[in-house]
DNA sequence: ATAAACCTTAGAGTATGGTTTAAGGTCAAG
DNA sequence: CTTGACCTTAAACCATACTCTAAGGTTTAT
């Protein structure tokens, strides 16, 4: 499979994966006489595995932590695996409060400016950055 | 006042009000005879409106189409601001939808893997990333 | 008088996850 | 045999919001 194939079979562009090459997430098995590139169908599977791992909200290095223990399953442990998953849980789930948080803020600020045609001049939006503790 | 002392006031670094100013959202309403910025009290209200309305999720460019609207209010109406306000409010929700799905589907991956000292042969969150749908 | 603390600038560096460009080599169809 | 699709590389660029550095000038306290 031909750099092209794979873009269209993982659905990851053919930029993004020289990308990944270059980070060090998906070597491509073989390289071709004229160098291009050769990827396997475990290839595709590691494609994939790193798209799913992105949806997760895994980073790339996180995802590359991932990727070492997928590859060589018998020196990992599943605590390993759970460990970066405990810590992206937690991460996203403080990213969430501070992001509620927001949204209640700007709820108010919202609910009670008119968004009239009126002057701003006594907007409670910009009043309550103005003067807000 | 100089700029060590609206960074105390403030609670913005010398360096960011530096920054901010080269971004165009405050500039020191003097400089003096040695070309230090003075900073009014009028530019420590300014100072304090920017850290409200990044703590609200704005951005420095929303920041400062706010800023436009506080510093001539006359000029602008309630409705720019409750526009800008809801496009943030709006942003912020679909924030929150995809970390709520990352953190449901991390969830059970979290879940179902035993996280022992057991090889990751037959970890869930493995074979999950490598066979999700 | 001299040292510490403060100020100035332009420009580079950091982090993330790519995207784009330039300049060119290779392959398959017509 | 040429045209267009596809491949290669290194390096620059994008966005955001800082953060730091280098090299130097000023103020203040002792
Ligand atoms: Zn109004
Ligand atoms: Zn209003
Ligand atoms: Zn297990
Ligand atoms: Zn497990």
């Amino acid at each position: 499979m031909k750099i092209g194939d794979l873009e269209k079979q993982s659905g990851i562009s053919a930029h993004t994966l020289r990308y990944y090459e270059k980070s060090g997430l998906l070597k491509p098995s073989k390289r071709g006489d004229n160098n291009y590139r050769h990827y396997s169908n475990e290839d595709l599977i590691t494609a994939k595995f790193i798209k799913r791992s992105k949806a997760c909200g895994f980073s790339l290095a996180e995802t590359s932590s991932l990727l070492a223990i997928k590859t060589d399953k018998s020196q990992h442990v599943c605590a390993e695996a759970k460990a970066i998953t405990h810590n992206k849980l937690q991460e996203i789930e403080e990213q969430i409060q501070r992001l509620e948080q927001m949204k209640e803020t700007l709820s108010k600020l919202h609910h009670y400016c008119c968004g009239g045609q009126e002057s701003a001049e006594f907007c409670s939006i910009i009043s309550a950055l103005e003067e807000g503790e």
